[in-house]
DNA sequence: GACATCACG
DNA sequence: GACGTACGTGATGTCC
């Protein structure tokens, strides 16, 4: 039957079918073989449901379920942030996709795509071809970005709500009707798809303006005339903009399609389509339903319970590990892996520096007890006690192993499962493999243990699977006769390479399966997973530290210390060790006899920076002291030991960033600290010197403002603190002011010193002791400062005592994200309750700033691929990039907003995110 | 390897 | 009434 009057056509948007079919239902597998199915199960319930539901009179004649295919439009060509802020799709989603397509195939629906399209423009053209052959449509979705389309016979159906959407539906939605919908959404822009629209304008003032002005064109050109002086600036200021959020908006009813409407009639499901491919994906349920319904027999789905098919997991004890020492070996290897879909990979090297250290053997597990290690560097062992550089007899060749692996590693359909996967990614990286998409077990239990251990092999697989794995040390050896792994004879690597990956599949195959549950799906795959790519990029670009000026440095360093040391001496009356704290102690207490002396637990005198600058009022020698030991520090940690870390390959300093080290979600950086590089004094921070753009570039370092404190006001929910990020008020001034009555134009900065020291204790989980030490006053003055604070800002009590009870009820705190940090010592008695309230209260904070800029970074690489400029650097709530030096400004526009809006779409943020932006030829300037 | 100290946010 | 006490990190040197 040809298309036209009487006919009615259904629309199904088919992605908004799969998005909802996985979140409503818990990640579930295939029986057989473990393939993610959760989601292509949903989905063909949905379908079912709805075909069931299509037989009243209303029935279509026509449907068609539409796709998105690819994720570059021709918007993305229009603007290059359009659908940026979108989260990557779930891992354990992705090979779902195709089989929805084979799934809607099988009900005999028809299922069309096209690239370069978005599904939403296929339904508006297949919708304006049926609205002009006379027919009836109705979409089914309730994407507020297909309300354009409704009008004239056209509807929209809400399959959750069931729930007909109308012109009067869209006039409730966006106060205007459809013709006017795509003028509301300019203006008001869309956080979701990064649609920019009019800043400060919402839907409800977008349709007060286009109801006034009839429509968007008319607005523009009459702008001048709006009476808000700030809306009207807007309006003028970002018109450009506003035009091209309404060309993101508008869809194309124009798509080029190779099927006419006719092509979608609808047809009967025939058995021996659907019941076969219900079948493979085993949905035992569904099958029969379906079967019973049509009146066909139920084709029989296999248990694979049969001990002889899988056999109990073996313990570790009778597990083959296989050493692969050829081609035909490692094929048979790769095939198992296709068949599986996954794989746990782990490489050994020459050392634990992954920018120095050389792939010694690569090996692999697909099923728990069934692991192998192909060896491909390992020397020759011999009497010689200098060893052999001849490699070992029973190893395939570097390259061709490389060359085998490479197209597996890189597969799309294929997930590699890793513990700290970053590690490997930039050892096959350094070899030209980018292994994508990867698994982490360390990042899955950072997720789900956040606070309860390290996470470290040795801890999950004790703790998870019980079994303490191989020592290294034995194998290696340790001190000035310590070997590297490619010295380590065959037999003994195979069986500890090969353990570690049988191990990580095991951790993979418990741990996986408990994100849904623990509800830490969103935070693994939002901020754990995505950080593996991003960090191990800004780790192999690394930043150019120049030698000269730190030898320089030190040199000068030494000089000033060997004058102190001999007034130190003179002092004294005698030569010690000034390092020594000790020597020291016993020097100023004992030797000179000096007051006030305090004891440690070990029995020791303390002499840390806090008491010597007591001292210093009473005696010369403290003073000289404190002197010493800040250029000792700086000598030691700083000139001398980065010149250590400079990468002779590349001249750059390559820090290694640990995503699961801390417990709050921020980063830690070792090998070198670059997030301790020193600031406060000036002496301190002439190092920053030494860090240096290349030639013909810049390095520009972004930060976000009192990010914490932001935070703090949001979450504690507090009006005066919130209107004063808003207004953009200098927030210890204005706490200064609230709490001492003292107006902002007569704020002192001795006043304004002791509310900033308030502030940030609020955010540590302040006490009167801790406020009084720092601010060096009375503790009970300290303490009615803090109930003045309290007072002042009651929300922030509140906060406290709620987070406090949240952390005993459940024994975690969590951040704005869902982050959880496990709170186990929140019960205990003693002073450690104490430390554990504190932390449960800082927790949240800390780490919601930590989740945000993560979210920053992740969205970083696809903002500024188009740019000639590479993210270097995080420090906690600051980025560094070297940049172009021409590309400088565009660099900071489009970093700055993704740092400003990197909280969008998933959190409200009461207050703004606010970022300050510097730059120059070394750190010190860009600061 | 524990401890004290001090660099950063 | 006494505990102890600001949150989160990493690197270095001393001393046992």
């Amino acid at each position: 039957m040809g298309f036209g009057k009487g006919c009615h056509l259904h629309l199904i948007d088919g992605s908004a079918f799969i998005f909802r079919a996985y979140h409503a239902l818990p990640p579930l597998t295939r029986k057989s073989d473990g393939l993610p199915i959760g989601a292509v199960s949903g989905f063909c319930n949905m379908l079912y449901k709805y075909v069931e539901g299509n037989h009243g009179p209303d029935a279509p004649t026509h449907v068609a379920v539409i796709f998105d295919k690819g994720s570059h439009t021709f918007r993305n060509d229009m603007y290059d942030q359009y659908k940026a802020n979108r989260e990557a799709m779930p891992e354990d989603l992705r090979p779902q996709i195709p089989l929805t397509r084979t799934a809607t195939e099988a009900f005999n629906i028809a299922c069309k795509e096209k690239e370069g399209y978005e599904a939403d423009d296929i339904i508006a053209t297949l919708a304006v071809q049926a609205r002009a052959a006379g027919g009836r449509v109705t979409i089914i979705s309730s994407d507020k970005d297909l309300m354009q389309l409704v009008g004239d016979g056209v509807e929209m159906l809400d399959a959750m709500k069931n729930a007909r959407i109308d012109r009067d539906g869209v006039f409730e939605k966006f106060g205007v009707y459809p013709d006017r919908v795509v003028d509301v959404q300019a203006l008001a822009g869309d956080s979701v798809d990064n649609v920019p629209g009019a800043p400060g304008i919402g839907v409800k003032t977008a349709a007060l303006l286009i109801n006034e002005y009839g429509d968007l064109d008319a607005l523009l050109d009459r702008a001048g005339e709006i009476k808000q002086p700030k809306r009207r600036q807007t309006l003028i200021d970002h018109a450009d903009q506003i035009r091209l959020s309404r060309d993101l908006v508008q869809l194309d009813e124009n798509t080029p399609l190779d099927f006419t409407l006719d092509d979608l009639e609808v047809q009967d499901a025939k058995p021996d389509q659907l019941m076969p491919f219900l079948a493979e994906m085993e949905f035992r349920t569904l099958t029969r339903r379906i079967a019973d319904q049509l009146g066909v027999e139920a084709p029989e789905i296999k248990e694979p319970e049969a001990p002889q098919d899988a056999p109990e997991a073996p313990g570790f004890d009778d597990a083959t590990y296989e050493h692969v020492e050829n081609a035909d070996q490692l094929q048979a290897w790769i095939d198992l892996i296709y068949e599986r879909g996954y794989v746990a990979v782990d490489t050994e090297t020459t050392a634990l520096n992954e920018m120095t250290a050389d792939l010694v053997g690569i090996s692999l597990a697909v099923n728990a007890g069934h692991a192998c290690y192909v060896p491909l560097t390992h020397k020759q062992g011999g009497d010689d006690l200098f060893g052999s550089d001849d490699l070992a007899e029973g190893q395939m060749p570097l390259e061709t192993a490389l060359d085998m692996l490479k197209p597996v590693l890189e597969d799309d359909s294929i997930v590699k499962i890793g513990q700290n996967m970053k590690y490997d990614a930039k050892i096959f990286a350094r070899l030209g493999i980018h292994v994508a998409p990867i698994d982490d077990t360390m990042l899955l239990s950072y997720a789900l243990h956040g606070g309860l251990h390290n996470h470290g092999m040795d801890t999950l697989s004790e703790r998870y699977l019980g079994h303490t794995p191989i020592p290294i040390k034995p194998l290696l050896g340790s001190g000035k006769s310590a070997k590297t792994f490619d010295q380590v004879p065959l037999e003994d690597a195979v069986k500890y390479a090969a353990e570690d990956a049988d191990i990580t599949l095991r951790l993979w195959q418990l741990l996986k399966p408990q994100l849904h549950r623990a509800q830490v799906t969103k935070v693994y795959e939002t901020l754990e997973r995505p950080m593996v790519h991003t960090l191990a990029s800004m780790e192999r670009s690394g930043i150019k530290v120049d030698r000269d000026t730190l030898s320089r440095m030190s040199n000068a360093f030494a000089q000033k210390m060997a004058g102190l040391e001999d007034e130190i001496y003179e002092l004294a009356g005698r030569k010690f060790n000034v390092g020594s704290p000790k020597q020291l102690g016993e020097i100023l207490f004992d030797e000179m006899g000096i007051e006030g002396g305090k004891k440690g637990k070990t029995g020791a005198y303390a002499t840390g920076a806090d008491v010597l600058e007591d001292l210093a009022t009473v005696h010369e020698l403290p003073a000289r002291v404190l002197d010493w030991r800040q250029l000792s520090k700086l000598k030691s940690t700083y000139t001398d030991a980065l010149q250590d870390h400079i990468n002779p390959d590349t001249g750059r300093v390559h820090t290694s960033y640990s995503i699961a080290g801390a417990s709050t979600g921020r980063l830690a950086s070792t090998d070198p600290n670059l997030q301790n590089i020193p600031i406060r004094t000036e002496e301190g921070r002439r190092i920053r010197e030494a860090f240096v753009s290349e030639p013909g570039k810049t390095l520009v370092a972004l930060d976000y403002s009192q990010i914490e404190l932001r935070i703090l006001a949001h979450i504690a929910q507090i009006p005066e603190l919130k209107q004063a990020f808003d207004d953009g008020i200098d927030i210890h001034a204005l706490t200064a002011s609230e709490m001492f009555d003292v107006p902002l134009d007569e704020m002192t900065p001795e006043i304004r010193r002791q509310a900033k020291a308030i502030n940030f204790g609020v955010i540590y989980g302040i006490s009167g002791f801790g406020l009084a030490r720092n601010l060096r006053i009375p503790r009970a003055e300290a303490q009615g400062f803090i109930d003045r604070y309290f007072e002042r800002f009651p929300g922030i009590r509140t906060y406290m005592d709620d987070t406090k009870a949240f952390a005993k009820e459940h024994g975690y705190v969590q951040t704005l994200f869902g982050r959880k940090i496990h709170t186990p010592e929140i019960g205990s008695k003693g002073p450690r309750a104490g430390f554990a309230a504190r932390a449960a209260i800082n927790a949240p904070i800390q780490g919601t700033a930590a989740d945000v800029i993560r979210r920053a970074m992740i969205r970083m690489p696809a903002a500024i691929k188009e740019l000639p400029a590479a993210m270097l650097l995080q420090v906690h709530d600051e980025l560094l990039f070297e940049v172009d030096v021409a590309a400088v400004d565009d660099l900071i526009g489009v970093a700055k907003d993704v740092m400003e809006s990197a909280n969008d779409p998933v959190v409200h943020l009461d207050v703004k995110l606010t970022v300050d932006a510097g730059q120059g030829q070394n750190w010190a300037e860009a600061h």
